[in-house]
DNA sequence: GCCCAGGTGGGTA
DNA sequence: TACCCACATGGG
């Protein structure tokens, strides 16, 4: 597939959904509290637990560093995985005193390529929930691949299945413009897409780019 | 009751 | 490298 056939997918996908405009958060950090507690999990139980976190004005660093783990735990119970992604936040919150003096502003200097290799350094956060934080929380380019993005373009016959998370990504950024809005607004366009047609009881006739798959429609 | 959801790390061969 | 598994809640 060519380049312009994944922004004709990108075109089709924006008219149809309308901009998404994600990450849905007010502020830079609260994108990284969403992207790891999203991990593996419906973002609905996420909702839950960015709510009551903001109830209790965690949603900055200094606060959400002073409660205890088991404290943690309690409060993001309905988001799952309790125990890991307490650690998990933990971490992050080590990393960003130890790196960055506590603040997300000192992130936005950092370079892009560096911050990502930092981020992958931390326990649990992986490749997709880095590219999510630099993408979303950094505002620089760093194409975001998920199960969904494997999924749809899989079916669509662009990815063998077999292909790494770095092989994916590379596809994408070389065949796309370095556009930061671009990279945001097409990962949550295909989010969108898996999540009401490519599911795993796909409605492929309905399917906004049913012209462009390769999946025999059932 | 069953399956899935905006993954990651650890262990084994 | 390539599998396999634990991790856990809530909604359809």
């Amino acid at each position: 597939m060519e380049n312009k056939k994944l922004l004709e997918i990108y075109d089709i996908l924006l008219k149809h959904f309308g901009a998404q405009e994600w990450w849905p958060a007010r502020t830079r950090f609260e994108v990284v509290i969403g992207a790891i507690l999203t991990q593996n999990t419906n973002w609905k139980n996420v909702e839950k637990v960015i709510e009551k976190l903001k109830e209790r004005n965690l949603l900055e660093p200094e606060g959400l560093r002073k409660i205890s783990e088991t404290e943690l735990c309690e409060i993001i119970r309905p988001a799952g995985y309790y125990n890991q992604k307490a650690k998990k936040l933990h971490k992050f919150l080590e990393f960003l005193f130890r790196e960055y003096g506590g603040s997300m502003d000192g992130i936005i200097n950092a370079d892009r390529d560096t911050l990502r290799a930092q981020l992958l350094d931390i326990w649990g956060i992986g490749e997709e929930t880095a590219d999510a934080i630099v993408l979303y929380a950094d505002d620089k380019t760093s194409f975001v691949i998920d199960a969904y993005t494997r999924r749809v373009f899989t079916r669509m016959g662009t990815l063998d299945g077999i292909m790494t998370y770095g092989e994916i990504k590379d596809f994408f950024e070389k065949n796309l413009p370095d556009d930061l809005e671009l990279y945001k607004e097409f990962h949550a366009l295909i989010d969108e897409l898996a999540k009401n047609y490519c599911t795993a009881k796909p409605r492929c006739d309905a399917c906004p780019v049913r012209g462009l798959c390769a999946r025999k429609i059932d």
